[in-house]
DNA sequence: GTGTGTGCAAATCTTTTGCATTTTC
DNA sequence: GAAAATGCAAAAGATTTGCACACAC
């Protein structure tokens, strides 16, 4: 817990920007849970305002503290892999569950190969799956 | 191109639906033109209410007429892969241009493997890769 | 002719912005 | 104390909805 607080602090200093009660709250209600909208950012960080929530997602966006994940017509965010593990998602189309995976090696080289094919200097790749799940089935 | 209108009007009689000025015109929009967003859609059908551009589009998901891209904090929409080529998306972090790219056997086949791992039955999937091309380079 | 789809206008919700005040270093 | 961040309130955009009219079959 504080040892990830301590990777932010660190990330946010090599940077220039301040380590605020904000930006700790907004990376606290990412930290060991699920993806959150803004929405559901906004409701755990509670007294924090809602333009704040904002400007702070924009700021550890652009720092890759966090991803966007697209779901729906919405956005969900996560801690990055820098602050977790690398992985995907996998969501069922019938009830909406997102269940993380990690990609194979075979599937990690092949999309940089791929890549480079059309000339993009891959910098970071995200694969969505969608299909139903066991429990839907 | 009256060649993919017919499909459109089959895919729709098919299910029930009408065939109207609007849902042509929509389809018309994105038929081989680079991914749109609503706007640009709305732009581009003109007299077409934006409002119905909405429902038409929902409708055409629904129908997976259409795909919706996730760029950045907006939504752009291609027809899917029954009215185009199934590809995915090489995104300039730099510049913002979209390559298409078709992905290989050994993805395809890892993929639903993968899927399978964790109990999802695979029917779509999206992936995304993002890097700078050689332009911006 | 009947039912579905559209346009219009209003309501709602999301995101952005300017500025005064507070907080961090 | 100076610069950077935040909160607040207002503005700007995006999306949804209800209803009367028009169009597709």
């Amino acid at each position: 817990m504080s040892k990830s607080i301590e990777a932010l602090t660190t990330t946010l200093k090599s940077h220039g920007y301040s380590i605020t009660k904000s930006r700790k709250a907004v990376f606290l209600a990412l930290l060991d849970r699920e993806p959150q909208s803004i929405g559901e950012v906004a409701k755990i960080t509670n007294t924090i305002d809602r333009a704040s929530v904002y400007r702070v997602l924009a700021l550890f966006e652009s720092l890759n503290i966090v991803e966007r994940l697209p779901i729906g017509w919405k956005h969900k965010f996560e801690l990055s892999d820098a602050f977790s593990e690398h992985h995907h998602h996998a969501t069922c189309i019938r009830c909406g569950k997102i269940t993380p995976f990690e990609e194979s090696d075979t599937i990690k080289h092949e999309l940089k190969k791929q890549a480079e094919a059309i000339g993009l200097l891959e910098t970071n790749h995200q694969l969505e799956v969608r299909g139903i799940c066991n429990a839907c089935r």
